[in-house]
Order: C-alpha cells, then structure tokens, then sequence
DNA sequence: TTGTTGAATCGATGTTCATCAATATAGACT
DNA sequence: AGTCTATATTGATGAACATCGATTCAACAA
C-alpha cells in the first residue's frame, strides 16, 4: 500500500468503470485538436466573452473550419454562445472540465 | 514546464502558443480513447505495477488491441514498463499528466 | 427590397486511427 | 534441441475526422 494520503479519487482509489471512461474519452477528444484547444484558450482568456470573428484570424484556418471546432467546443458545453447582432460571442464555461481535471490531478 | 503550485497559468493569463497547443493535443489524444483510458486507470489504481496479462482481460480487447494501446501510453511518457521474467508489468509515471492537469484547473 | 457582412451548413477529400487475424519474437522450462 | 507462454509486430479494413470550396442562412443597413 503506498503512502500517499492526498487527492485523487478516481485513478488512485477505482479504475473508472466503462461508461466513466467513455464519457472522459469524448471532453479529451475535444481537446485533442490543437486547433480547438488554441480555439478554447483564447475564449477562455478573455473573461468579457470572445467574438468569433476575432478568433478566427488567429488560428490560420478556413471560416467553415473554426466553424466546425466552435460548434465542436459548444457541443461539448465548453463554451457558451450568444447573438449579438451580426456577430456570435463565445465565453468559456466555468467549471466545465472540472471532472477531467480531477482525473488528471492524481499523477 | 514549471510545476505550479498555484492554479491556472496557462489558461488564464494567456492564450496558448501554437508549439503548447501542438504538445497539449498530443497528451490529451492519448487520453481520448475509452480503452486506453480504462489501461491507464487501471495501472495507476495499483501502485505496485501491473503486468499486461492482468489488464488485458479487463478491457475486452484483443491482445494486440491492448498491446497496441499500451505502446501508446508509454511511448507518450504515461506508463514505464519493465520486464519480469516472462511478463512485462507497467506502472503509472507520476506527474506526467501534470503540465496538462494545470491546464484544466483553471476552468 | 436589395445588398452586405458574419457565421453555419453541405459535400467531398485525404488522413489518421482503432481493431483484428496472422505471424513473429522473446523468455522460461524440459 | 524443442515447446509453451507472454508480448510485439505486420498488414489490412472500416470508421471517424480535420479541412476546404461552395452555398445557405441570419441580421443589419440603405
């Protein structure tokens, strides 16, 4: 038995069952995509909400492919999204990868 | 790189760079299949090490399935593995999922 | 209504990858 | 030597996906 009295739920008291793992694999494969994963870091930088026309230039991608990731990033409720005239703003959502986090502690 | 002891540098602060971004993805592509997630909680639940022929029955994979996810999982730093006699037994790196942990904390 | 602009969708393409059967390799035992 | 067992590799297949051009949709302005 080792000796580490500390955090870690999952990993360091129960291998995750199969559903848990499924349901981990899909926010990881989110963030597998180091597009989407730059995508996310600039919403998530800029605690006002983020415009996705502000984005898209800086990911040296096509506008149909950011489209894609955002709606990717949205679908996984990492992100929220909302109108605002012409344009669409996108904010991280607190606390959305809050379990992923927890896994990721332990080692 | 720095091992933080306070949350959320990268996210944050600042947006991720594109070379991070590019590191990062590969660290979470690891961790997006079901499979190999269940291997690697699996290995790290016991501290002790574990030996191939124990996990492959568990995950419901052929054996060059589960050979092919755990050559994954150690060429990506996850997993050491060690020959003893016969088998091979692997053991969960501590901290190799840190830089990627101290990316999650802050949202 | 017409035009303009920002974002989403459609359709197609090329690549990556999870999976398995078959085979190969490596160690242990006789 | 040969045999058994545990793991790795090879080759092939099918599915998932990132990407883009073309198009469509939505909101505003004239």
């Amino acid at each position: 038995m080792s000796a580490t009295a500390t955090c870690c739920p999952p990993l360091n008291e129960s291998a995750l069952t199969e559903p848990a793992a499924d349901r981990l694999a899909e926010v990881f494969a989110v963030l597998a995509d180091p597009v989407r994963l730059r995508l996310f870091s600039l919403i998530a930088t800029r605690p006002g909400g983020t415009c996705a026309c502000d984005v898209g230039d800086l990911v040296d991608r096509s506008q149909p492919t950011v489209s894609h990731h955002l709606k990717v990033l949205h679908g996984a409720g990492l992100v929220d999204r909302e109108r605002r005239g012409r344009w669409i703003w996108y904010e991280a959502r607190t606390g959305a990868l809050s379990e992923a986090a927890a896994l990721l502690d332990c080692c």
